[in-house]
DNA sequence: TTGTTAATTAGCAAAAGTTGCAGATTGGTG
DNA sequence: CACCAATCTGCAACTTTTGCTAATTAACAA
């Protein structure tokens, strides 16, 4: 995603209003790589905003969506949202729902059958599994329980 | 997705009963290729069996794939159910909608950064793009508007 | 600085999708 | 046939997201 200035900018230049709303959810979307969905990224606005409304952070989120500056990743629940626009993927973890980021090198590289026809705009990748920590927290409880 | 006798097998070795509308539900997905949602499938049913309740087909589904017999696929909106579980894929027609099943020969041999300590269970790849059909549409609209 | 105007906001209602619950019903087993 | 746990239906409730509207405000020009 642009910096917040880049962003404002842009807005700016498509007749869109740079608004202290939009200026705080820049900024608290910037570099952040925790995924959030939109309530938890709504809690942490009004915390500095008291009175910005939940409906205020869908709109802005759907717009930066629109423009490509933020992905969109559905896995069951609410959407969650990532600034990170470079070229990646995501890994779950079924336990604890974290969601990180992963670079997959040759994803460009992936042959495909069956796609007869299917112009192909993007391909996304989601790795479910267990985080270290839930892994480790698992092998834990087997321990125990032997 | 196993047979509608041998799913019968398995809820009945599983201490689950064998009912008319579990067994409509397995014909009806047996061999489906349409990503149905719970509403379709239920609509599908409904025609069958009148009286069978969304709630059932909702039941069924998810008893279905936690016994991994179906996979459940998000996409936003709602969820799409499909009863191939080989190892495959699929693709995503950004203006109509449709889910088609993909094979990715070299899945398996994915390289990846950024997992570290990350244990992957499953991969899954979602190609959005245009269907051939969509894409011959679009042809034809930009080619009248000239 | 001030006025104009279209874009935006907050707040609420409602849609869409899914799950929880309870009482009536029924498949599986002896 | 009788028993009982599992299931079914119907509905309420819950979560997530979108639609709507009156009031507000950013952007721009005079």
């Amino acid at each position: 995603m642009k910096s917040p200035e880049e962003l404002a900018s842009a807005f700016r230049a498509a007749g869109l209003k740079v608004t202290p709303q939009r200026q705080l959810l820049f900024r608290l979307l910037h570099g952040n790589e925790m995924h959030p969905t939109a309530e938890t990224l709504y809690e942490v606005a009004v915390a500095e905003m008291p009175g910005i409304s939940l409906r205020t952070v869908y709109q802005t989120l759907t717009d930066l969506a629109s423009m490509g500056e933020l992905q969109q990743i559905q896995l069951g629940g609410a959407a969650r949202f990532d600034p990170n626009v470079d070229d990646h993927h995501h890994s779950v973890c079924t336990t604890c729902g974290e969601v990180r980021d992963v670079y997959v090198p040759d994803a460009g590289a992936i042959s495909v059958a069956g796609l007869d026809g299917f112009s192909v705009h993007a391909a996304r990748i989601v790795f479910s599994g267990k985080c270290p920590k839930c892994a480790s927290a698992a092998d834990a409880l087997s321990a125990v329980k032997q």
